[in-house]
DNA sequence: GTCATACCCCGAAGAGTATTCGGACCCTGT
DNA sequence: ACAGGGTCCGAATACTCTTCGGGGTATGAC
């Protein structure tokens, strides 16, 4: 391995292997990736180190969590400072609706992923939790009817 | 237990602790629920079999793998038919720049989350990628400042 | 009451895995 | 040739996973 950034083919390929299944054994992952596990765990811990690899989840289903509606909530906020941005966040981040919150450059400040019972919980989410908050200035809702998440990231 | 939807409190936290780190072990798991390791096995193997873990996924970051600029771009396709669409949808999620892809209701049909290496990448990835292509009727791009996701999704 | 049924849970133990560590190997520069 | 630094490996011990038989408890029929 050459440089700061680049991934090795190894690293690349225990990279995907954890990516497709994160509970994949230590064995099994340096049978893939044709290490020895001694090597392979030096390697993968070796990864989160240097933060490229930054966590192992579970990808537990909001619609068999009874939350079968997703929607974007777009937000623009006033004014848009420190003050005022934090502790939005923070609220946003809170509620259990919650998937995603991006900050984003653009006519509107924030992107909200939420999942939903249905159309009401939905409205209500909207009404109670954002529009009546005195520093949303603006709201954009639109209803997604199906998200698909990528979950092999390659380097470059 | 009773219904369907419902998760009692073992498997909530069970879900939770997942969430939290799709590697711990099983043992350290039953640990952290109060039950026993063969139960704690059991439960998640059940909580997989309904379709409520969906998965184990390691999370890189795209930063640390050479592409620390994300954006969000709105995409309007015409014609928006299913001999368009599901194409469409093809080439976006083969694109190694594509996070997420989710086909929404509203103005524009598609909002595709990327990461790339900087805005001359983003630029070619939108002229050679996207407006190129003849259904792609109209673009509309966001940068993202930061884009933070929940691991925690909680029951209801 | 008491019996049957259906769950859920548990602990023991063999099979299997993780992790450490000393040493081999292979560059690179002197 | 040889020293230094890095990477990799396999053996061995400690630890974990997983299965399986059985115990506890709630429910409902009689």
């Amino acid at each position: 391995m050459t440089g700061n950034t680049v991934l090795d083919a190894i690293d690349a390929a225990i990279l995907r292997e954890l990516q497709n299944d994160a509970r994949i054994s230590n064995k099994d992952l340096a049978a893939r990736v044709n290490v020895a596990a001694s090597t392979c765990l030096e390697r993968v811990r070796a990864l989160q180190r240097r933060g490229v690899l930054a966590g192992f989840h579970a990808d537990a289903d909001p619609a068999a969590l009874g939350r079968p509606l997703q929607a974007y909530i777009a937000v623009r906020v006033r004014p848009h400072n420190r003050d005022v941005v934090e502790p939005f966040i923070r609220f946003v981040l809170d509620l259990p609706e919650t998937l995603a919150l991006s900050h984003i450059a653009g006519a509107d400040d924030f992107l909200v992923h939420v999942a939903v019972r249905d159309a009401a919980h939905l409205q209500r989410l909207l009404l109670d939790g954002f529009t009546s908050r005195r520093e949303v200035a603006h709201l954009e809702t639109q209803l997604i009817f199906s998200h698909i998440r990528k979950w092999d990231i390659s380097p470059l």
